[in-house]
DNA sequence: TGCATTTGTTGTCTATTACAACAATTCGCG
DNA sequence: CGCGAATTGTTGTAATAGACAACAAATGCA
């Protein structure tokens, strides 16, 4: 997910049409263009929302540098300090070669350690380091920030049914 | 999106219980592993949410090969004969050169084509062909087929629900 | 008329996903 | 107990996708 600039285009909706309407006059006719049958596709919607609420994610925790897998990573390990990976790949819906990667950056950074996992010699022990403790920390108020941004777009009541409706039909199950 | 064999996993999450269950004796012990605050953010499930139904739709629609963003393209054609390729990427929040690459591929398929714009030289008006109509046809049932999995999932008022939930907070806007 | 913008295009870089193959280890069943 | 099958972490490859930059041609507008 290479959207290398996400801070760039963070004006919200407002700003961005106002901006808009004063240095671009809006160019005579723009047509408006419906999406048909998409209206009736639930998978269109979600993945417009996921898209949008990544990069607002992104965006606001670009400070740190924590994008949304490697802060699913960071929570699940410091919720299950010394799980192996492939726990944790599984858990999250990650390929256990992905995570390789991923912890191998994570690992650059300081954040998180593997250790031997003790009597299973072919399994690492996932650790956050102090310093990966303290990012956790750090991105899950940066994170309830982002979920600030939601309730604004969304409404609280709204955002609060689709979050119970979304736990009670996918938690779990892959 | 490289999913090469989403048809390999096409197994109801039933099947795939008792096949596990059944040749593989569910290994002694699988602890059960805590997603944390991660259940707390709408995010996170809207995106294992799209990714499951993202490759519940693939899989539906493998026999013609079209997968969920050149759908979307053939509807968004379909619905609105000769629009340029900047309106169309605008609408579907794609960008105007992965959407140059798309219809490349779609017209050599021959379902798609480019045709000079009546008074606009620098624009293309794009257009279904005669197959390019018949595919999307085709693919429109599959995709009803796609959205009945779904709620056979969700449940039928569930995912009514969460359908005007979401269209009515994320429709239009982008 | 002349400058800024738009449109379609090409190309580059990075992130993500699916797979295959492996060595080391561990499991489980006969 | 022993041995074949499965698991774990790893490396590598190919395909898909998004973000950007840069262009030429065309167009808009002051």
């Amino acid at each position: 997910m290479p959207e290398r600039n996400v801070e760039a285009r963070a004006l919200q909706p407002d700003a961005r049409a106002r901006a808009k309407s004063v240095s671009r006059p809006q160019r005579n006719t723009r047509p408006p263009v419906g999406v048909g049958v998409l209206n009736e596709h639930l998978g269109y919607f979600m993945r417009r929302a996921q898209v949008w609420i990544f990069n607002d994610f992104i965006r606001t925790l670009s400070e740190i540098g924590i994008r949304p897998a490697q802060y699913s990573v960071l929570v699940v390990i410091g919720e299950n300090p010394g799980l192996s990976q492939s726990d944790l790949a599984r858990t999250l819906g990650i390929e256990r070669a992905r995570l390789v990667h991923m912890l191998d950056l994570l690992q650059r950074r300081g954040l998180t350690e593997r250790q031997p996992a003790p009597g299973a010699r072919r399994s690492h022990a996932l650790f956050l380091t102090r310093e990966g403790q303290k990012m956790l920390k750090r991105a899950k108020v940066l994170a309830a920030e982002h979920e600030a941004h939601l309730t604004e777009r969304l409404g609280a009541a709204n955002r609060k049914l689709m979050l119970d409706l979304m736990r009670e039909v996918w938690q779990g199950r892959n």
